[in-house]
DNA sequence: TTGGAATGTCAACAAGGCTGACATAAACTG
DNA sequence: CAGTTTATGTCAGCCTTGTTGACATTCCAA
């Protein structure tokens, strides 16, 4: 810390490449931990990592679109697609043509989506839970201030709707 | 924040299951952005996330042997190999016979790959810094504590000595 | 009413994970 | 020295999950 480089405030300090690196290898090994347990889970299923994230948004945003979801996950379409379709031809997503505009599909968890979702989930928060209680509240506030300054801006607001919606 | 939960203390107001979605949604976001750049760059070039994490770690533990490195990367053999043959074979990265155990095969960034780990660091810390500075210094310290306690024990272990051998 | 924009689906391909099997060379062990 | 273990590389084949291109349906506005 005290690193002795004289002349550069207290405000510099912590931003040497050296410190910077350490940031980039902290979230490359954080978020193989962040990832791991679901990962494990899902593994057991026909399912990957994809699935995971499409229950996960369809959960907090239920009746969400196909191009909602599009822009949250920031993949292709055609990708998002066939994520989809497993878990809609295995009960575990529905579709419903929209009302007002019948080109649009509004996605809802089922029972057993909403079961897979509460596992994947509980693992998931159980790591995030122990990690907050570890760090401490301050870390926990440091924490999501960084993360949120590192997002595209177009990601902090899609981040911040989500945020507030489900508060 | 004042969800009004009477009898919980200060200590766990922050590990409602609300909270924890959030940190889990702002890990997903922000990993995001952290690959965003160097990505970008990548794909102008034959190149993907696989060959920068190999190029990261080789710079960072210059001689490191191939198992050493598929311990850190968390892949298989043959998925790395893959990776290093290509890098070899384009002249990034040297590959040596090892002095006393000549099983081994220490790596070393050529020039060429030196310029491309700049390149892509460059980017990639271009973002760390300015997050960190958004964020100011306690809250990159407590981005720093959050991390590590959500890794592997195992990557912990990793995390600090790549870490002390850098400082 | 017709043409463009939005939405979603199908097909084919590539990157990069994985397992399994096997080869080679060097080191170690009894 | 013989046999085993370790480190590495390679081939083949599979899976997930990204991509682009082509196409169908629906809506809306000129």
């Amino acid at each position: 810390m005290a690193d002795g480089r004289p002349g550069s405030g207290e405000s510099l300090l912590y931003l040497t490449d050296e410190q910077l690196r350490q940031g980039i290898e902290a979230m490359f090994f954080a978020y193989r931990g962040f990832t791991a347990d679901p990962d494990r889970i899902l593994s057991d299923m026909a399912y990957g990592r994809a699935h995971h994230r499409a229950i996960h948004f369809i959960n907090r945003a239920p009746g969400t679109t196909v191009n909602n979801l599009l822009n949250i996950l920031g993949v292709t379409k055609q990708s998002l697609n066939r994520v989809l379709r497993t878990l809609i031809e295995d009960g575990l997503v529905e579709s419903h043509v929209g009302t007002t505009d019948k080109r649009e599909r509004h996605l809802f968890l089922t029972e057993n989506g909403h079961a897979l979702d509460q596992q994947l989930s509980a693992a998931q928060r159980a790591r995030m839970r122990a990690a907050f209680r570890d760090a401490g509240p301050d870390a926990v506030a440091g924490f999501r201030t960084v993360l949120e300054a590192m997002m595209d801006t177009e990601m902090q607001r899609t981040y911040t709707r989500l945020k507030e919606s489900g508060a």
